[in-house]
DNA sequence: ACAACTTACGTGGAGCGTAATCATC
DNA sequence: GATGATTACGCTCCACGTAAGTTGT
């Protein structure tokens, strides 16, 4: 009569939620040969079938949904208590871990998280990472919330994300005070200018080139970067052209070093919240939605 | 950044219900120096002190206590898992283990438990055992419920128990039926009978030694039994006297075997159902309690 | 002295990784 | 052939028991 082995069921847990031993295995760092057998063995504990080997992939029996439920109960109140631990035993102090892509505007991201700063009860920490990395850390559990420019891929077998539109900047062209601002709309009269622009790929740069390409226009770039920050470094000290959010250049535009030029019609970056679900939803991201513009 | 982990965790949830950890070792078939090493590991993973080592005993801290009620969520609902895998995957079904205590009257037992064969989604196993192991099996987790007709000894330092009155059956003196029935009280025309005896030290006997020595008469003997099946067989069979609750006899005197020759006032034998405290009490626990008389 | 917890130390096996294997797309 | 799950096999370290140590009544 042996009890129940809670390390097999957290691991049914993730493999679980995650709909993939694969990917799961990677999240909890062990391979896929030891998650694969410590399944079988609470499979064989419990003597019941969890999941259906079809094809190549595991998908939940009835039996195997139900146990998750538990689980799900169970561990869901284990990270509470991790929570609760790490906010130093006072329960209504939450502590939030949000992870930022690292070329968001860091103005962008004050403005986001700044309401939480007036909650005493709430703290939390910015981690800084690519996004393959705040992808695996929100499935490990060590990220709550990750805030991007992107949306995720949606990969079949993978982890789910929940993804929310939180913010929508409208670009437009930036550039010194002293530039002679222009009344006709671009492309007319910009071609003497040079340009900082973010590094292809970027959503942003994706929108420009569309709108150059179809405006037949070939803007001479002078340097490329993917970091806000960096791309607002480069505009305040070039004196060239750049198209980005104003947010991204705030304080220049209110020291009078740059100047919103032109907004772009019709472009946008945007901006999301990336989650887990989960049954318990962190309050403090409940509470960051909520004081969030 | 390691994660939690979960046997440490039970395990102190165990130590903090019994509230002693020698006892706990007992209970999980564990050595005290290893569920004392166990702790010492979780203190340090969580950097908490969870017990305060006073006198020779834990008391939990403050911190420990908080934790404590995680520990009861996480638990209690993996103790729900367990029922609900061990019920065959029906959420309603119950499966009860009972224990009863080995010289209690199997028609009183059935009397008591009858009520949950007409209950569909219920079903138990009945666990006849000392009482010693009774509250063993009911640290455990093993037993639901236990039936007995003594309180348990509520000793300091070790599991509490939750004692509750079921039943209180009044003793009689039975004897044959062809015996010429007494109008007289006891003692009075009773010296020339033999008996036949529930063992010394058990409720029943100290009754009714009490009522002997305070009335000046001595019983003669013929046998003396713990087990109530047993003193069933022996009044039925002996042509003695005997001193019980008539459910225990009751198809003999139905049968007209046996009858009651004379109530004893204010003599009672008493039944007691024995849990532990659980947040989440077993839900066919309670239904058991609504539907005994 | 005894009862309860802690520390020391050696051991077995649960849990793990590597690598080979199977199966499906 | 690539991707993903299972099986085989050996190793490592964690949880365990025995036994000695510590502490308080």
């Amino acid at each position: 009569m042996n009890r129940l082995n809670y390390k097999h069921l957290y691991y049914f847990w993730r493999i679980a939620t995650t709909g993939n031993l694969t990917a799961a295995a990677e999240q909890l760092h062990v391979s896929q040969s030891a998650l694969s057998m410590q399944l079988k063995q609470l499979e064989h504990q419990l003597n019941v079938q969890l999941f259906t080997r079809e094809a190549r992939s595991l998908s939940l029996t009835r039996e195997g949904a139900k146990i998750l439920e538990y689980a799900e109960e169970i561990f869901s109140a284990g990270e509470a208590l991790e929570q609760f631990i790490a906010s130093g035993f006072d329960a209504d102090r939450i502590h939030l871990n949000i992870g930022v892509l690292t070329n968001l505007s860091r103005n962008f991201i004050e403005k986001f998280v700044g309401p939480l700063l007036a909650q005493d009860k709430i703290t939390f920490t910015l981690h800084t990472q690519s996004m393959e990395q705040l992808l695996e850390n929100l499935a490990n559990h060590e990220l709550d919330l990750a805030l991007t420019n992107l949306l995720p891929p949606q990969l079949p077998g993978k982890t789910k994300w929940q993804s929310q539109l939180v913010s929508r900047q409208q670009l437009a062209i930036i550039g010194p005070e002293d530039c002679e601002a222009q009344k006709q709309p671009f492309p007319t009269g910009f071609a003497k200018y040079h340009w900082i622009l973010p590094k292809q790929g970027t959503e942003i740069r994706n929108i420009f080139d569309t709108l150059c390409s179809s405006e037949q226009f070939k803007p001479q770039i002078l340097a490329e970067a993917d970091d806000m920050a960096m791309l607002r470094l480069l505009t305040r000290d070039s004196g060239a052209l750049s198209v980005l959010p104003p947010v991204v250049v705030q304080d220049e535009i209110a020291n009078h070093h740059l100047k919103v030029i032109q907004p772009l019609p019709h472009a946008y970056e945007h901006f999301y919240a990336i989650t887990l679900q989960h049954k318990r939803q962190n309050p403090g991201v409940r509470t960051l939605f909520t004081l969030s513009p």
